[in-house]
DNA sequence: TATGAATGAGAATTCATTCAT
DNA sequence: GATGAATGAATTCTCATTCAT
């Protein structure tokens, strides 16, 4: 996927499509600029034109993520079950949202693999993280989660943050261990691993003693 | 927590510890040769007696993290809900694992930064993981899933990798969140929050319709 | 101060003032045609325009503080002390001067400082300076140095090239003492000191022995 | 002349010699590592060990100069004047260290050029600058300068800086116009122009008038 | 004529690795 | 075995200069 923009110009377009692919695959420090800049087809001054030290590459990513792909994906896509669809049932939300978005994700995914690895390492990303994507995230989430307490539809004594991440965790653990050790372990059908994903996700793994109503 | 072990000289677990210690807090690439040098107490030279190359540092912290970190914490761990405390309640074993390994977690927790980090970069290292951690980890547990389903506390229905899974996300995502993200946000009681966790884990989030028992 | 001229169009005379004062202010390697640029107000390219080389910038320097600047300030400023003011008396001529130029001298200091750094490395500056000032100067020194020399007020033994240097080495570093090593140094009193300079200048430091007239 | 030292290793005391002809011969700015390198002998990287960055290189210069060149060259030369010969003459005083220090003079000039240069642009060279060598001269200076007014030798009316200012600025001078513009000028005797030059810091270049004491 | 984006050569600096001691 | 000085390739970044618009 290529980095669609506003107010970016084609090189710069260019240079960041090209480092987050170079990034994604060697990592931030073990990524040269040079070849960045081949990547990208320009000289490698040029990449300076448009951010000022290396370091800035991967804030513009981050900006990029939150601006460009983190409000439409998150914001719009959680909205999306929430109001547009109307929908009152979790699971066709999630499998909605998967399948319309699935696309984004794989595109996304390089991105989103620069980010997490360097938050785990910098502070100062991680506040970005936070500020752009993940606070706007929980925002959207916790305004779903009442709706859906008031439904009846979620437990009100789990917090939507918790319950949220249970989602986002789920999710992103089944698409690492399938993108990252797919190779290694012989796979499920999609489908229905994803539904038991969903199944754990809404109703838990255990099951419930008898008059054990949480 | 030191390296202990067997074959291994003095000056290597001296390297080793401090490898990890400087890869954990700078990434690997970002960390220098010199600076694990200083911090062991060696000389950089000496280093490279020991690993042939920087690479070799990071494949040999992998092999420790397997032959010595891995079996007695996942193996034994596991292992010490299942059989040896007998228990079958999932939540008190949980928390039984969390309370007593936490100290080690914390102790691993700069290995497991280290090897995440790589293994979402190189497959060799994948494969490693695989080998000696995952596909152990898996073993272990469906093991005890089978006894968990027979004795009628966990859904046959959910597969044992899925099961473990949404075990594993929750508790990672708990504490990356409360980690990594604590600075930013209002910190909920721990023990309290880590229970909705446990909860969102063995019986979901969602509210099961009337009749419906899955 | 800014740059007269008379064959130089606007843009030029704004990009040699830009000039001196980053130059002046960093050193000539130091100095980036970009700041230069950004200082004059015109595009980076521009530059180019006016001057083929970055080089040629301090050859414009060099020629306009020689044709501009150098002519009404030395030999403009020499004559007066000698014809115009009809002076006898050197102190107060040193000192119409110093009063009477101190903001020339000021709004040449940046010029002065470039060409003086710039003289101690390359020959060709140091021709230039030489045929466009010096030597001017040198000219205009022997003449009225024959003159005071003829009505008394000045030692015949001594050359006009050493007479004149005297005074400049004095005055010099009596400026540059003051300006650059202020700030480290308890200053005297501003007349006073001169006063000491001139004294120095006219009378030397030592006490003549009796009978020495020398 | 090499730079002599007592706790500098070969290779160091080699950077650095390389470094004065390097730098003294282009400026700072404009001389590079690598061409330090080359004429050092050494690998680039090997500066580096030595000198944490290439403007300590320029500290290294200074500290050298203060340390090594200037202790022995300004402390132990002034009080060569002072105590040792037990001079009452200036004049000889002068010419002797000037006889006995021309080598040395002459190998410190590329060291003084750069030092000065760098002095007009850099505070903290100034810094450096005043605290090792000025100071210290000063300080030496006017002891000298107080036993000369005492034995009638010197004026006490010209304070001990502008003295000795005066000394170092007539000699500075004599050697910059001969080192510098040499090449252009049509070159008086050395001896003949030295005493001239030490008349006019001894007695000045006025001729007093009658009854004019000072 | 003026612009400023683009260039690429070259700058300072770092660092894994080697090797003589 | 252990050391750490030395290396030089590679890295990030700067900047004078060019050229299409």
């Amino acid at each position: 996927m290529q980095v669609p923009d506003l107010k970016m110009s084609e090189k710069e377009k260019k240079i960041l499509d090209a480092a987050i692919a170079v990034i994604s695959e060697k990592g931030f420090s073990a990524a040269s600029t040079s070849e960045i800049a081949r990547q990208a087809g320009v000289a490698e001054g040029t990449i300076f034109r448009y951010f000022k030290t290396k370091k800035d590459i991967l804030r513009g990513i981050l900006i990029h993520l939150g601006n460009v792909i983190a409000e439409p994906l998150v914001v719009y896509g959680l909205k999306k079950i929430l109001y547009q669809d109307g929908r009152e049932d979790l699971r066709a939300g999630i499998k909605l949202v998967l399948k319309d978005r699935m696309a984004i994700i794989d595109a996304v995914f390089p991105m989103l693999r620069i980010v997490i690895t360097e938050a785990m390492y910098h502070e100062d990303i991680r506040q970005i993280l936070y500020d752009k994507i993940i606070s706007r995230a929980v925002e959207v989430f916790e305004e779903y989660h009442l709706e859906m307490v008031e439904k009846g539809l979620m437990k009100k004594e789990i917090d939507a943050v918790v319950a949220g991440r249970s989602i986002l965790a789920n999710l992103v653990l089944f698409f690492v261990y399938r993108n990252l050790f797919g190779p290694m372990i012989q796979l499920d059908d999609y489908d229905r691993e994803l539904d038991q994903v969903i199944d754990a996700i809404m109703h838990g793994i255990a099951i419930p003693a008898v008059g054990d109503k949480k």
